[in-house]
DNA sequence: TATGAATGAGGCTTCATTCAT
DNA sequence: GATGAATGAAGCCTCATTCAT
């Protein structure tokens, strides 16, 4: 169960790759390389192809997430509590959530599936507007959560508050909380 | 005041270029110059560089959300009302838009400074939460804009509904309406 | 035997062309359409291609330089008088000669063939060097010709010193003259 | 003080550029990278780009004229000792100078200046004549000595045939030698 | 006929990928 | 196994040439 050197090593890839591509788009393997500070041929020996790079980053960010949310049986608790865990999840995926966000591409990622489950859930408890399309929500569920992880990152926020801010704004938005 | 030829056909190029590259990133000018039906060197005679081709988008989305958003008098309305006009001032800029959202780099395009301040003064009146950085507030609009256009797009929705989502997901979030 | 307007303009168009050549290599055919104050378009209709243009400038020069080595009459006087005579010519021809060095590419262009001939006789006749290849004189001649015009374009001098110069550097140097 | 691989290398890319450049102009990376026997990729390992790869032949040059004028101190030998010396430098810089001579643009390569100087002595000392522009003597130095390394190496001929020829022909011309 | 726009072949350059050390 | 060089496909851009007005 311990980890080998190699995958040590492919996991220091891995972030400084989701470090490069969340700052900017359009990032060559030679950057992504000297971050994690090895050649380029090196990075070809852990990644044989900038497709499988991105394919290892969506699957560590999904493995992260499904791990979270599997551990947080969002299924067996009431559809607010299963949200609040959701967003905690995709949250501390942190910068390579930044990164699937934008790379986004068919099929989609493994954690769109269990977030339209437990939206349409919400929506038949009552706890979800049913008047908006599933996509819509689904979608700004996400988009939201990349906004605050980037504004929150720069203001040197911790996950916590950005997720706690991300769920309030999908759910109550950004009229101030009648008290 | 009549357009010319030149003018006219500059305008299908803008249009096409804003259809490939809010649908897919990473598009050649091959593609672009494919999808406007014209040959890659005419794209050349228009627009002498890609990047004179995204800054062309950029001015056309701000000219035209600036042109609406101007026409509205924003800081002459109550907030909840400028924030309406601003909301479907940006959805009308349609495609563009989120071409510019996905593209954008500092500086800030130009629609950036008047939400700000109109979010500003929100706070400041009480109608808009004031425990929320000002970025994430923006940030997050921004987001919902983008996310209700693609989704709304992809569903056949109109302008209007449109627009009238993401305020309403902005303000009032994805709980629904107590009557 | 007058030039019908077309001509006219099309030897204008054949100036033009030599002098932005003469300074530059490298110059586009919408350049030489913008030195002679036309549209490019109407650039083709005078010289179908760059290729042709270029010939017609080496004719023209041909011509030029022909035309008053003809009238000279090099063979029928003494080699010393000939030489004078063709460095004349040569410079006469100004820059489109200047051009024609330079772009001088095989069948060698039509002033070569006189100034072998006239070469040989000056060695037979013990006039010129006879341990030299006859190309390396040729060469040698117009080179020294090519590099007077350019230096004394540029400090104003007339055609008269320019040639003479020339002529007294190719056949005694840049030894003082003894007197 | 080995060279590495890589210099040696670059020097045989250079090299191959110097003989395609030396025979004509107008030649596109491409065939560079084809007669230097590597791949355009390649070529571009060691010149990042085509100005580059013309500065280095600039700099090729002026360092190997250079450091054989410095060692030949030009300015503590008899003037025509001096103007041997340096002719013998510049052709047996060889290809290279044909390049420059061509490719020539301001800021005027370096072995200018020495000659100016040398010249300029030769002029005040009497062995030069004084009543030419220096600028037109430099000019016929450098393209009489192109023209004989031109001519003289498709004759088969050596360096020191082509040194002589060329210094010969510049000071006392094309005349047969008194003897 | 003169013009300016359209075209596409070709040049320069980058970058993902492979290879030899 | 790690490295840096080599490769070539593809992208951006220019320019000679053709076309429509």
């Amino acid at each position: 169960m311990t980890l080998s050197a190699r995958d040590t090593r492919r996991r220091g890839i891995l972030a400084a790759a989701a470090r490069v591509l969340a700052a900017r788009e359009a990032v060559g393997m030679a950057e992504v390389a000297a971050a994690a500070g090895i050649a380029r041929g090196t990075l070809y020996r852990y990644f044989p192809s900038r497709e499988s790079l991105l394919r290892a980053l969506e699957a560590a960010a999904n493995e992260e997430a499904g791990r979270r949310l599997a551990e947080a049986n969002l299924d067996q608790v009431p559809v607010d509590e299963a949200l609040a865990r959701a967003t905690r999840a995709l949250v501390a995926v942190g910068e390579d959530f930044i990164v699937l966000l934008r790379e986004r591409r068919p099929p989609e990622p493994g954690f769109a599936a269990p977030l339209v489950a437990l939206l349409e859930r919400g929506r038949e408890g009552g706890q979800i507007r049913g008047d908006l399309p599933l996509a819509t929500l689904v979608e700004s569920l996400l988009v939201l959560i990349g906004a605050c992880v980037r504004t929150g990152r720069a203001a040197g926020m911790g996950s916590e508050d950005m997720s706690s801010i991300a769920l309030g704004l999908f759910l109550t938005g950004a009229r101030p909380v009648a008290d």
